[in-house]
DNA sequence: TCTGGGGTCCTCAGACGA
DNA sequence: TCTGTCGTCTGAGGACCC
């Protein structure tokens, strides 16, 4: 479908990528901090940077770094602690727009997507056209900039669209081109001298492996033999990047792609060491997550947990299930069943549990105990009586008995705890 | 120097049944 | 009946993405 065989197809691919999304977000609700150094995340001891203005990013303050040395880098930026309901919402409406222009959108985050407007195109014009309207009605209709890469594939599309963007220099922040259109007759010029961490799947980790085969650009990862890389990075990640700098890539924009696995982590502001402690933190988050899986019809079977202890060793456990299950209190059960067997003395700084294998909710199969006991319709029926009430009344209005502590019922929502745990106090 | 949270995908090893 | 092989499943861990 794609090769460099064919490369006068018209681009058609658009990624979309807003521009500081998260902080942008905050400066529509505070615009007196507008040209500041603003940073979104990181508001604990062990929090990371979520996002950052352009103004912070010329001080060296970029996504994911630790919040001490942000602080350390830029003593003077403003910190906001992040509000992930909020900038759903606003996601939600800038997903609309893409909509709007086209049925095949492909969301990669809530801030990027994917479109394909080969469709769309004789009813809007050609492609670059219609990424300067999407960029036109997100500027009018949310205030907010976005970035858009115009290409024939997806992998050069978000290239594009970083080329794109606004970059920083000593003199301050510097404008981006809004859109940038990758032509089918330029794509080697293009991609060929980028360095092999330019492309998406080139980490830390792989980029150590290329580096010590020699290979530093896209060129020298494109005329290396496909054996080669194989042998250094694995059957398929090899032969994937081997594809990516040659130019093939056949994914298409996928709009309805399914949840895999549905999870909570959280790293706690101390260490915990005792386990009674684990386990009510357990059933908290397995409540998060049970009640995420009944809001989307979902059940799984395969329950992990996932324990990092104070020096950073991080532990996985699993068990897979005889049934799919959506129930709190079955995947505390197994949750915990896995925790027994960890030695949390050594100090525990997060504690995760997740539900993979996923199908349909409606499709549980019951246990004998179930059909003996009757119990899981006593079960179930408790479950969408919670599930109402938190539907009515907030996550917070009712909850396991085991999490009423002196300040109330402690639940867990989705993104609540996104870049890291609150400060104390 | 200090490393979040929510995901996906891949590799590898061991168990198990045909 | 025993042994080896192959495919599949499961569990653990690693790498990567935003």
């Amino acid at each position: 479908m794609t090769s460099p065989d064919a490369p006068s197809e018209a681009p058609a691919i658009l990624h979309v990528d807003m521009d500081a999304f998260f902080v942008s977000v905050e400066l529509l609700r505070h615009p007196e901090l507008r040209g500041k150094p603003v940073v979104v995340g990181g508001a604990g001891e062990r929090g990371v940077v979520a996002a950052a203005s352009y103004e912070a990013r010329s001080f060296g303050i970029h996504s994911a770094m630790p919040a001490v040395r942000a602080r350390r880098l830029c003593p003077h930026a403003v910190f906001l602690p992040g509000d992930h309901d909020h900038y759903s919402d606003v996601s939600r409406r800038v997903m609309e727009i893409f909509a709007s222009v086209t049925p095949l959108v492909e969301p990669i985050s809530l801030d990027e997507a994917f479109l394909d407007v080969s469709g769309a195109r004789r009813l809007l014009g050609p492609a670059p056209t219609i990424a300067g309207q999407i960029r036109a009605d997100i500027s009018a209709q949310e205030g907010l900039r976005c970035s858009v890469g115009v290409a024939r594939v997806k992998f050069l599309a978000k290239l594009a669209s970083q080329a794109a963007k606004p970059r920083v220099s000593e003199q301050g922040p510097v404008e981006g081109d809004g859109v940038f259109v990758i032509d089918p007759t330029r794509e080697v010029d293009f991609l060929h001298p980028l360095p092999v961490e330019a492309l998406w799947g080139v980490g830390p980790a792989t980029l150590t492996r290329l580096q010590r085969l020699g290979i530093h650009t896209v060129a020298q990862l494109a005329e290396t033999p496909v054996a080669t890389l194989e042998a250094s990075l694995g059957s398929a990640h090899g032969r994937h990047l081997h594809d990516l700098a040659n130019l093939r890539d056949a994914r298409s924009v996928e709009p309805d792609r399914a949840l895999k696995s549905v999870g909570h982590e959280e790293t706690f502001l101390r260490d915990h060491h005792r386990m009674e402690t684990l386990e009510t933190e357990l059933l908290r988050m397995a409540d998060a997550v049970a009640s995420r899986l009944r809001t989307g019809g979902l059940a799984g079977r395969t329950i992990s947990l996932k324990v990092r202890f104070g020096d950073f060793r991080t532990i996985t456990r699993s068990i897979t299930l005889a049934a799919p299950t959506d129930s709190a209190m079955e995947i505390t059960a197994a949750a915990r069943d896995l925790l027994a067997g960890v030695d949390p003395s050594p100090g525990v700084r997060l504690l995760g549990v997740s539900v993979s294998t996923l199908g349909d909710g409606a499709v549980r199969q019951l246990s004998f105990d179930d059909l003996e006991g009757g119990s899981a319709e006593g079960q179930r029926d408790a479950q969408d009586a919670i599930d109402a009430v938190r539907a009515r009344f907030g996550p917070g209005s009712v909850g396991p008995a085991r999490l009423v502590g002196p300040g109330g019922l402690r639940v867990t929502r989705r993104g609540e705890q996104q870049w890291g745990p609150p400060a104390p106090g």
